[in-house]
DNA sequence: CTAGTGTAGTCAACCTGGTTGTCGAAAAGC
DNA sequence: GCTTTTCGACAACCAGGTTGACTACACTAG
């Protein structure tokens, strides 16, 4: 059978969303409510160096206003820190502390344990075809997590 | 290569922005600029059926009012007129214009297009069966456009 | 040293697309 | 007929973005 166009487009995204609900989800059954993915990405980020407002606005390619929201409410989370930067008074330097380190390990687990399952499912060697297939259709710039931008509100 | 779970779910959502954002920026260079594909979505409801507000949110799987404001734009922009029902005088019913039959069927035939792309670059068998495996994983659940509900913000 | 330019962070106002709660009017069920 | 349900509307709110304006600080050219 041949799908749509318009199918293809929805299969993409309804397995995001199944990946992603099914992470959140086991996520706020395990007392962090209220993750979201954006928070994810933005932890992970800042980890890879991302550590002020401004530049983690580069990477998730949004204003460094939007950056700095983020920032506040992971703040207020408790999964990053602030202090100065001793060499530049202006930046504010952020940090992701043990308890954010502990929800992106999770979240990876969890993400890891979706996948064996789904290689269960269709075979492992199918999986593997079929990230490789879309990794050359959609080109490796979708694999950057800033690539997630808006669309990882849910 | 095995990649990781979330890699995964990043590749599915690249290939689901890929999809629409190409979508979108052409039917914008063809006019219809600010087209969502929640618009879209809505109007393909619409066209089959809900046709009062609160119909629309139920199938959408958000509250009528939400709805009600997603009616709003598409009646401002065009896409839909709204009358009263002779049998229910609570009801306004809600129906596409030929406006909006036009830009549902350009978004389709541009997702076809798109297809007709993929499967030019992996083989149309490979994207077959890449579909029918999604398919397996996903549920068919996830085709119902109106399951694409609040991340179709793109 | 100083003047000009660029950058970091913050505040404020606004937009979009959702939410909940309340309400009056109309329909439906007993 | 009276009660319950449903429809549409209104208001207040929230999250996560935007742009613009502003201060504090850093850097660089003269």
């Amino acid at each position: 059978m041949t799908r749509s166009g318009a199918d293809l487009a929805l299969l993409l995204l309804g397995g995001y969303r199944s990946l992603v609900g099914s992470v959140t989800a086991e996520l706020a059954a395990r007392g962090h409510a209220d993750v979201r993915p954006v928070h994810d990405f933005a932890m992970r980020a800042i980890a890879s160096g991302a550590d002020t407002a401004s530049e983690l606005g580069r990477r998730l390619e949004v204003s460094k206003q939007a950056a700095a929201k983020t920032i506040a409410v992971l703040l207020e989370r408790g999964y990053v820190r602030r202090g100065t930067d001793p060499d530049d008074a202006r930046r504010k330097r952020v940090e992701v502390t043990p308890l954010g380190w502990e929800v992106m390990h999770q979240g990876e687990e969890l993400f890891d344990a979706l996948r064996d399952e789904w290689a269960r499912r269709i075979g492992p060697e199918r999986l593997v075809e079929l990230e490789r297939q879309l990794a050359e259709l959609v080109g490796d710039a979708a694999v950057r997590p800033e690539a997630a931008g808006g669309a990882a509100q849910d």
